[in-house]
DNA sequence: TTACATGTTGCAAGTGAGTTGCAACTATCA
DNA sequence: TGATAGTTGCAACTCACTTGCAACATGTAA
């Protein structure tokens, strides 16, 4: 990973700084770990990855960045179906929310956009007159491989 | 609330027991809190309500309770979006799913039953090949009330 | 450039939800 | 009624996350 310092800042980064918020070199690592994951990365993964361009940061400082992206409607946490332990999960939040499905055998994480989801959502904004500012559709159960196997 | 022990077995309770699983004075005391609850309670609600039964019964007991009635799909566990803390609640598992939405403002917490949710689920097992076991729909907003105050 | 005000950080300690080990107890069944 | 295996309560523990606070860094405006 590029040290994010040198880097055209990233859209969490821009967005941040369009809020007036203060970049500060802490967020900007935290913020480049978020925006360049390729799975769900919980608050201690978060950390590892950041300690690799800045060994001084503290977790209080992750928990703390994640909480303003999420104030800022800019991550969503997951719970994963809890499948180890009660940490939460991190993602950007994408353009279109997606429906996060656990394997309770082998534990993998599935994601799945879909236009029922869409409607749904229209639906409860229309039919129960209540303003979805964030949604979780969370499933746990047992995906194709571990469907068909034994025991 | 009456005597457990005199009442007609609840349904937790007659479920538990073809289950063939042993059934203590302290699980029919908690069976009948959850069974009986007018609102979602996590788990310290349900031991002060089972405090009221039999001041003895320790929390671990009801914690043990509660993940054997996980483990027996008999109850849901909901995050109703952590309004206030990392505590989780329970319901017992209803004939339908439904939708919970938790309103960031009063945090009321309001629940929807559709079609469309019914139909995403059938999709997503049919698409994905993925064996839904639990499912859990939580929005967080703003409810007709809040939405249309100011500040 | 520099000084300033205010927001942010790291550390240490704390909180709160949930779990584990274990000896004493008890539901169930022969 | 006694044997057996499952369950309980207690104490201690783990883990995720938060808070208080002094030192520090950022953005802004001289
Ligand atoms: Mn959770
Ligand atoms: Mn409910
Ligand atoms: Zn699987
Ligand atoms: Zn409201």
């Amino acid at each position: 990973m590029p040290l994010p310092e040198t880097e055209v800042p990233g859209r969490l980064q821009a967005e941040l700084m369009s809020r007036g918020l203060r970049m500060t070199r802490q967020r900007r690592i935290i913020l480049s770990v978020v925006e360049t994951a390729k799975q769900h990365l919980d608050a201690s993964q978060i950390l590892r990855k950041a300690h690799k361009l800045d060994p001084q940061i503290d977790r209080v400082t992750v928990y703390r960045t994640l909480n303003l992206l999420k104030r800022h409607g800019l991550v969503d946490e997951l719970d994963l179906m809890h499948l180890q332990g009660e940490k939460h999960y991190y993602e950007r939040r994408p353009q279109r929310d997606h429906i996060h499905m656990a394997c309770l055998r082998c534990g993998k994480i599935t994601e799945f956009e879909s236009d029922l989801f869409d409607r749904l959502k229209g639906q409860i904004q229309r039919d129960c007159r209540f303003h979805i500012v964030v949604s979780r559709l969370e499933v746990g159960g047992y995906c194709g491989q571990c469907r068909s196997l034994p025991s």
